[in-house]
RNA sequence: GAUCCGGUAGCUCAGCCGGUAGAGCACCUGACUUUUAAUCAGGUGGUCGUGAGUUCGAACCUCACCCGGAUCACCA
């Protein structure tokens, strides 16, 4: 085939043209552009182990196969360069037109970067000291018809990011790397916990009452029961009943679906941690949260600092411990035990925007929202929230308007929520009966009253400590990704036709 | 839902006061037998997010809409 006929037959063409055409050449022949399977001898990352002692111009007499997607090509007339990567490792290969014999260096050559080959041949270490494989033999294994994103910029659209993610993958190793740190985390939770004697139980995400969180729910429909459900919003209750079972130490790793906004922290389904510990409190569970996470971070990082987006966060034990009362007197000078009107005053004061509805729970809240959550970086565990906005905890002891509760905030995210579970029935179901009364009154997202988990109770549980955490935000903090999005493989988007 | 910023070749980006649509990478052709953002020469490739409007003439000005990002609100 002449070179000129070559330039014509591709004249005119996008690059994607280009390359159905390339397949229709190879189909032509006879040849199949989509293989079915491939042996291979190493991965690349055992070859770069394997051979790492290699000095500079240093050959071995080892045959090594490998397999990966085709990242790079440089010609040099009758020699050329490329780079193949795999899952974890790239590494450079060598040809030259003596070695393969014209026609197969000449389809070496016009593979198209992004095509996934195998080659076969021996490690050596080039002049420039980089470890390389001399090719004797080639294979396409899958044929690649669309280019792939700019080798130095890599892709940088965060729209196409997000929605075809899988090309973020290929053009943005670090991508990769985010993803293997997530199942990493997860990972080490589970283990953790196991260890820990914890039993992972799984339990429903279609539900007919949703509860264990103040969110608003996604609504579906079951059509041969005609039956409304609810995707589940947390997965607090069905964990309690399985503590009411004599389960006495469990957890769930689970979707969660709220449908509220989304932000750099929010995601409309996310990842969270639920565990239920019997005969704890509120106590053991701050131990076990730091501890837990404190080592995680030590796991991973070897210290127990992190640099999240330049600000460093150390999560040494102990966190900083501050109760609702404290912070509110330290960060907004506002003293928590005013009566209702002396906190709107307050609050109004503050700048809070002051709902229609509200009682002395939701205007702590607003206070706490405008002026301390907000200046929390280090990891702190916030105490002692109030009753009203608390309905699934105990009431403590010494002073019924406030609960045994607490929230770890980090870098000014909410990061776990745990209480002292309510455990007593009746109070359980008279807290049930204060939201629907706020709800009647005009407040949004209260509970739903479920009475199957009142009866659950009133069959006693025992004293119990339970813990939430946010894994796609601890996963953002560990790995230093500035939004949820870049720690949840496919955000939600609106629709669009790509 | 509100405000601001953005959407131009497969990718990264220019495009001034409204006057024939540009570069680099990628791709095609040629040269080059140790390069690595290879180099050099020549090419192909565009509904400028969508739709209206203003104008002799719109990527550029106006309006509406779509999509994304940031900030805010709700929420974890």
């Amino acid at each position: 085939m002449s070179q000129t006929t070559e330039q014509t037959q591709y004249d005119g063409l996008s690059e994607s043209e280009v390359r159905l055409k390339k397949l229709a050449h190879y189909r032509e022949k006879g040849e199949d552009a989509f293989k079915y399977k491939f042996d291979r001898s190493h991965s690349i990352k055992e070859i770069c182990e394997k051979y790492a002692h290699l000095e500079s111009g240093e050959k071995s007499e080892d045959t090594v196969i490998l397999a990966g997607r085709l990242m790079a090509k440089r010609g040099h007339g009758k020699a050329s360069f490329g780079n193949i990567a795999d899952e974890n490792a790239a590494v450079q290969y060598y040809a030259n037109i003596d070695e393969l014999g014209d026609e197969v260096y000449h389809d070496l050559i016009h593979l198209d970067v992004g095509d996934i080959i195998g080659i076969e041949g021996k490690p050596f270490v080039s002049k420039r000291g980089e470890l390389s494989i001399r090719l004797a033999k080639f294979t396409l294994l899958t044929k690649s018809l669309h280019s792939l994103p700019e080798k130095f910029h890599g892709l940088q659209d965060k729209e196409t990011r997000y929605r075809q993610r899988y090309v973020d993958l290929i053009a943005n190793p670090e991508v990769r790397h985010v993803f293997q740190d997530r199942a990493k985390i997860i990972h080490f939770f589970r283990d953790y916990l196991h260890k820990d004697n914890f039993m992972e139980v799984e339990t429903p995400v279609l539900q007919t009452i949703y509860g264990g969180a103040s969110a608003s729910p996604f609504e579906t429909h079951h059509n041969t029961l005609d039956q409304k459900l609810y995707m589940r919003i947390s997965l607090e209750l069905p964990l309690k009943r399985l503590m009411v079972g004599g389960f006495e130490r469990i957890f769930e790793i689970g979707r969660v679906f709220r449908n509220e906004g989304v932000s750099y922290k929010h995601n409309p389904e996310y990842t969270l941690l639920e565990l239920y510990q019997a005969y704890t409190d509120y106590h053991g569970i701050m131990a076990l949260t730091e501890t837990l996470l404190s080592e995680l971070v030590k796991a991973h990082t070897g210290s127990t600092k992190i640099t999240y987006q330049g600000t460093e966060l150390d999560f040494a034990p102990p966190f900083r411990r501050l109760t609702m009362k404290d912070a509110l007197k330290e960060y907004a000078d506002t003293d928590i035990n005013l009566d209702e009107a002396g906190l709107a005053k307050r609050a109004k004061e503050l700048g809070c925007d002051i709902p229609e509805q509200y009682h002395r729970g939701e205007l702590i809240n607003l206070i706490y929202d405008k002026c301390v959550e907000n200046k929390l970086i280090q990891p702190t565990f916030i105490m002692d929230h109030p009753w009203e906005t608390s309905p699934l905890a105990k009431r403590k002891a010494d002073d019924p308007r406030y609960v045994e509760r607490f929230e770890l905030i980090i870098n000014t995210m909410e990061i776990a929520n745990a209480f002292s579970e309510l455990n007593d029935p009746i109070d359980q179901k008279a807290r049930f009966e204060d939201q629907t009364k706020a709800r009647e009154a005009g407040f949004d997202e209260t509970h739903m009253t479920d009475e199957d988990f009142v009866t659950a109770l009133s069959y006693g549980m025992p004293p119990t400590g339970g813990l939430g955490i946010g894994i796609d935000r601890v996963v953002m903090l560990l790995t230093d990704q500035p939004s949820i999005r870049d720690v949840i493989a496919f955000p939600h988007m609106r629709d669009k036709q790509i």
